[in-house]
DNA sequence: CGGGATCCGATTAGATACTG
DNA sequence: CAGTATCTAATCGGATCCCG
């Protein structure tokens, strides 16, 4: 197949960029991104500003990332072992992306909440749509 | 708890706009906001428009975004039934920027799949590292 | 048409243990 | 430190059937 026949629209199932959305819009993929705005981070220091990952999803997580060429992942061999991450030219312009909706999304927090508890007194309590809860 | 203790901190475990962050961001909730943007849409035209969802998901989907004020679900009694979904105000600025994302990313694939491409030659083929693949 | 209820297999994700 | 391997529990998500 040729390149120019490569069609990338979300919307259309089984296009490419679907998988990759999920990565990078994910879970653990959009708050890895967004942490590596500021710089070089090794492994445990990512484990723990993301709060919450397992090393399993984190590991994953930079695999990912680093496949799409999105982050690099540097081996300095040494005792102890150092391996840092960092964001490649196209992630920096998309985690500053995800940085945006990640402050859109906390502004907007104290309404959404309101929200919410209003629709969890006007329903009955029993059926609440869940909502992830991981 | 009082208003004003609230923190919205999504690299926060157990911050309340996690959740939320992951309706609005994830693979349904993302393509459902963005779907909405250009006004007003019935059930089964939402269907059609993020391609690949089913009845179910969607229908969760909505229901939590209903649940977190950023859609309106009015309901006209008729034959056939006509339920249609809208976006509030603070649905659309997130919105928004969700399609701001999708741009971005969208224009960012044909660099990704490059990489991609070049990390699964370099690598055995046995060992990438999978993305969500539904 | 617009869903809710249920069933069930496939994935995912976390805990834990182990290694270079 | 920076992971991998393994096991298991939770969940996701599609298919199906049903109803107003």
């Amino acid at each position: 197949m040729s390149y120019e026949e490569l069609v990338f629209d979300v919307f259309a199932r089984n296009c490419t960029s679907r998988p990759v959305m999920e990565t990078v819009a994910g879970r653990w993929g959009l708050l890895t991104m967004a942490a590596l705005r500021d710089g070089t981070h090794r492994f445990n220091e990512l484990r723990r500003r993301v709060d919450g990952v397992s090393e399993k999803m984190l590991s994953q997580t930079l695999h990912a990332l680093e496949r799409d060429g999105l982050v690099v992942r540097e081996v300095r061999s040494a005792i102890p072992p150092r391996v840092e991450y960092s964001l490649t030219d196209p992630g920096r312009r998309i985690a500053a992306k995800l940085t945006e909706l990640i402050e859109l999304l906390e502004a907007e927090m104290p309404g959404i909440t309101l929200a919410q508890a209003r629709y969890d007194t006007a329903k009955d309590p029993a059926d609440v749509p869940q909502q992830p809860q991981r």
